[in-house]
DNA sequence: GTCTATACTTCGATAGAC
DNA sequence: GTCTATCGAAGTATAGAC
């Protein structure tokens, strides 16, 4: 199961510097120009090491969305009641251990690509959603998942603070966990 | 003060084709080519009407900056206990009128466009900030405002719904409005 | 694995006829 | 006001030398 990954540093520093931009300038934004003149090398190498500009994102995006998946697995062994905190924590947590990205998906890919990448994605939005309004029914707090997910994903690209856990988590919970919630 | 406004269509049109092609696949990601055939004229005929796509972009995002600036002196009037509910439903109130132009806002603009328009606009946006956080110089309080204004702003482009705006005001309150704002 | 050079496309924008 | 035709720049991607 383990890949051998040649630790090209070339490969890793094309992700980072990828990264970087699309966050910066979004993915049709950059350009593999750009990317390449910052990694220090030609667009040639570039689309050696990926086969376009789609691969980079994709190969960008694949570590978010593995662990996008893990969370819905653990998530879906939970009822309602245990899951929705758990998703709260768990979505902070992985929105923060994978800024860049997160960012990437709430302003550029749920516009305008419908490629396989995003399209697994998707259903897995969907059900964080759910388990972030309690598997609740109804539309506003369906409306206030959104709200905290597109909101969270976006701030956290340029903020910083070692105590940014925890405001996150708070700041979900007091949007997402309704009075009536208790019954 | 009345400019005389041609009631041109054409005009007319291409800001309304515009503002539906940004708000889906980004400024950058929208073409004029793009625009120019679903308005049923040629690009040249969208370049007499507007100096270039970035004044496009200024033309549409107008009568936003302008609504913004009227909320923005509106709030400047009120101490910070009566700014905070002005301010949450004054901003809601603006991005159900500018559906798309919110969004575009706090996907593209910010990002890459420094340009004298977004320029602008930051200072009020700050200002709108503060009033939403009561005024607030605690850090965790300036983030969950940026939380409320990006998931509002991203939300509404797709939603709909009459009682939309009160379930913006509800999550927007229950996430800017701390158990210890009383005193 | 990395480069230079280049092919091909599309972009935003301009010129000039109508 | 609208068009066709075209420009130069920049985009992604490929070919082939090293």
């Amino acid at each position: 199961m383990l890949k051998r990954m040649p630790r090209t540093s070339t490969r890793d520093e094309i992700l980072a510097v990828a990264a970087a931009q699309f966050a910066h300038v979004g993915f049709k934004g950059a350009s593999l120009q750009e990317i390449a003149a910052e990694v220090g090398c030609s667009k040639a190498t570039l689309l050696y090491h990926f086969a376009g500009k789609d691969a980079i994102l994709a190969a960008l995006i694949a570590p978010a969305a593995r662990d996008l998946a893990a969370l819905d697995a653990r998530l879906a062994g939970l009822d309602a009641q245990a899951a929705q905190p758990a998703a709260i924590e768990g979505f902070v947590d992985l929105v923060l251990r994978h800024r860049q990205e997160a960012g990437l998906i709430y302003s550029d890919a749920a516009r305008f690509l419908q490629e396989p990448v995003f399209a697994d994605l998707r259903p897995l939005i969907e059900n964080l959603c759910a388990a972030l309004t309690g598997r609740s029914s109804d539309p506003a707090d369906r409306i206030a998942a959104d709200v905290v997910l597109g909101g969270i994903a976006g701030v956290v690209v340029d903020k910083a603070g070692d105590d940014l856990r925890e405001v996150l988590v708070n700041v979900a919970r007091r949007a997402l966990i309704t009075p009536n919630d208790k019954d």
